[in-house]
RNA sequence: GGGGUCGUAGUUCAGCUGGUUAGAACGCCGGCCUGUCACGUCGGAGGUCGCGAGUUCGAGUCUCGUCGGCCCCGCCA
């Protein structure tokens, strides 16, 4: 480069700058060849700027573009000329000049991508990972991680001027049970021993609070060795926080701010406060403990309707403690035969035995019920459901986990194919007062629904032992637009309590010791009451760029599969570094 | 672990009830072009039809298996 100096970047040049000297550096966006003049866009994260290049000007120049490629590198240095009204181009903000080259300094050349590098890329994911650096040129890959980096910086800024410290946590740590699956690190000076990546700081920051930091953050890595989905990686960042002394409103009031800070990165505004809804009242009205309150469509209760009905199926279950409940598609009315086979599909998929339907047909009924149900019954099932006459009432019954996940799924399929979703909306509410435990059936034992430092509501405590499972929790998430964004609680801050409810959980004593014993003796030092939550930033930023998958807002992000087909990890190492550390594949692959 | 879906030039896709030499567009390479900006134009190269078996006189096409991508269920305190 010898000492070349970049005098401006390729989207800043304006017709304020015409008749000065510039010298832009970038890559080939597209050449285009018109004999004695070709044009260079030359693009960088800042935009794109055209280059002139003329034979009659600088006829070594031109010789040089003739041979130029799209992604080689160059220094261009010329003179900044407004361009001729009639060849101004409007869609670039530096449309109105151009920079007339005189000399092309070649930095590299490239090899010819394997796609083309446009926002509306039309090449497999699995190819744009293999080239992540080429991807990663795309203006819109630009934008989604300059869009998270400006999310972070608001972050660090806000928390730090509310008083929080950042604190640092280990990577290598302990495995706890309970939870995700870890993913181990072998210890080479301990043989035979592991260390744990971390599925959050936890415990780390609980310990910060006894240790009297007060109010700590953290912008951390997670890791959690669980199948992928779109909207879940093997490791991912969560916004980690933790104050002492917390009072739930301050908190909700101070993430509230955080959101605002956050949105406000991409000109979105937020409206504080943020609704509340308690976890059996989102249960009750969408089957979800994530709700997404852009749209209607809600639950109703037909139970009580059928617990003397002569419908012996839905009789049994409502007499045996389950539900019946529907959801009335206002415009439903009209799907063939095909459609409502269709939705039958889909409950399945949530499942579902079967899902039944009725809608009014004139001044009759028609339904999928059996004969044997009188329309008297169905009529009543309409009146319930507010059915108009082009409605259509769709009926699951069973458990109340299992017609909650039917109908929760069956009305976010509705939705969206009724189009009923404003895109353009950003719905937060805090769930509230979620259970403490949940039963296990296949363990047959309870399980922290969030954690097991998770503090009971204070009028609750006495069915601890008498009935675990009414027992509700001082937690509460964070859902925007029907998405977990974060999670939280008041923690439990004294050792007794800690130990009554891993006694709750089943979690023998010599197993406590064993695997929290470091915790327990914590807390017996003047642990202050603390609580806090975290936030899954990836899901924040995704929301905020618009994307459906993580993918598109982490830099260096897995598969499916949780294969990285850049680096090709995880690859299978030398049997010298395992019998350094001691270790033996079972798997010969 | 289970279900769905996709896999054909570098890329996006077409390829009929199994039947000549597997096509198009974009990209790439070469020529021409002094105002283009998705430049245009003329020409050219480019294929393990994901992989492996099977059925058949004959398989991109049918069957089975397998691998990979994506989505979902399970899982994710």
């Amino acid at each position: 480069m010898g000492n070349l100096v970049r005098s401006h970047t390729c989207g800043e040049l304006r017709p304020s700058s015409v008749g000065q000297r510039a010298l832009l550096m970038g890559w080939v966006d597209r050449r285009r060849d018109m004999g004695q003049i070709i044009f260079i866009d030359l693009r960088d994260r800042e935009g794109i700027t055209q280059i002139v290049v003329r034979s009659d000007a600088d006829a070594e120049a031109h010789r040089t573009a003739e041979a130029l490629r799209p992604e080689y590198v160059l220094a261009v240095e010329g003179t900044v000329v407004a361009r001729d009204p009639q060849t101004i181009n409007p869609n670039l903000p530096t449309g109105e000049v151009e920079l007339l080259a005189d000399r092309i300094y070649w930095l590299n050349d490239s090899q010819t991508p394997p796609f083309e590098l446009t926002d509306d890329v039309r090449a497999p994911e699995e190819l744009r990972l293999a080239y992540r650096y080429l991807d990663l040129r795309r203006p819109k890959m630009q934008r989604n991680i300059r869009l998270r980096h400006a999310v972070s910086w608001a972050i660090r800024e806000y928390m730090n001027q509310q008083g929080f410290l950042e604190i640092e946590t280990p990577f290598l740590t302990k495995s706890t049970p309970e939870g995700a699956r870890d993913y181990l690190v072998p210890s080479r000076v301990q043989p035979g021993r592991f260390y744990a990546l971390p599925q959050s700081p936890q415990l780390f920051k609980q310990i910060l609070m006894i240790s009297g930091f007060d109010r700590y953050f953290q912008i951390v890595r997670c890791f959690r060795d669980e199948d992928l989905r779109a909207d879940r990686q093997p490791e991912f960042t969560q916004v980690d926080i933790e104050m002492s002394f917390p009072q739930r409103e301050v908190l909700f009031g101070l993430i509230e701010g955080l959101m605002v800070k956050a949105f406000a990165c991409a000109n979105v505004t937020v409206t504080t406060p943020f609704p509340r809804m308690t976890y059996q009242e989102a249960i009750e009205r969408y089957g979800s403990d994530k709700p997404d309150t852009r749209f209607g469509l809600e639950l109703i209760n037909l139970s009580d309707l059928f617990r003397e009905s002569e419908f012996r199926v839905f009789k049994d279950i409502v007499q045996k403690g389950g539900y019946v409940k529907a959801i009335t598609v206002p415009s439903g009315g009209r799907y063939s035969r095909k459609e409502l086979d269709d939705l039958v599909e889909v409950a399945k998929q949530f499942g579902a035995q079967g899902l039944l339907w009725v809608r009014p047909d004139g001044d009759g009924v028609k339904s999928s019920f059996p004969k044997a149900v009188t329309e008297e019954t169905l009529r009543a099932v309409l009146r319930r459901a507010q059915a108009n006459p082009d409605s259509l009432v769709l009926i699951a019954a069973g458990a109340l986990k299992n017609v909650s996940e039917i109908l929760s799924g069956l009305r976010l399929h509705l939705g969206r194919r009724e189009n009923l979703i404003d895109n353009g909306r950003y719905n937060f509410l805090w769930v509230t007062e979620f259970p403490l435990f949940v039963y296990d059936e296949k363990e047959r034992r309870f399980m922290a629904m969030h954690h097991p430092f998770t503090a009971p509501l204070d009028e609750d405590i006495d069915r601890l032992t008498t009935a675990p499972e009414a027992v509700r929790a001082k937690a509460y998430d964070l859902v925007l637009n029907g998405m977990e964004i974060g999670g939280g609680s008041l923690r439990i801050h004294r050792q007794d309590h800690q130990r009554t409810i891993f006694q709750a959980l089943g979690i023998r004593k010599e197993e406590a010791e064993e695997k929290f014993g470091f915790f327990l003796n914590a807390l017996q030092y003047g642990t202050p009451p603390h609580g806090g939550i975290a936030l899954g930033l990836d899901r924040i930023v995704m929301i905020l760029a618009g994307e459906k998958s993580l993918r598109e807002v982490i830099a260096f992000p897995k598969t499916a599969s949780a294969t990285c087909p850049l680096t090709q990890a995880p690859s299978s190492v030398s049997p010298a570094q395992l019998s350094e550390l001691r270790i033996q594949s079972t798997d010969t692959e």
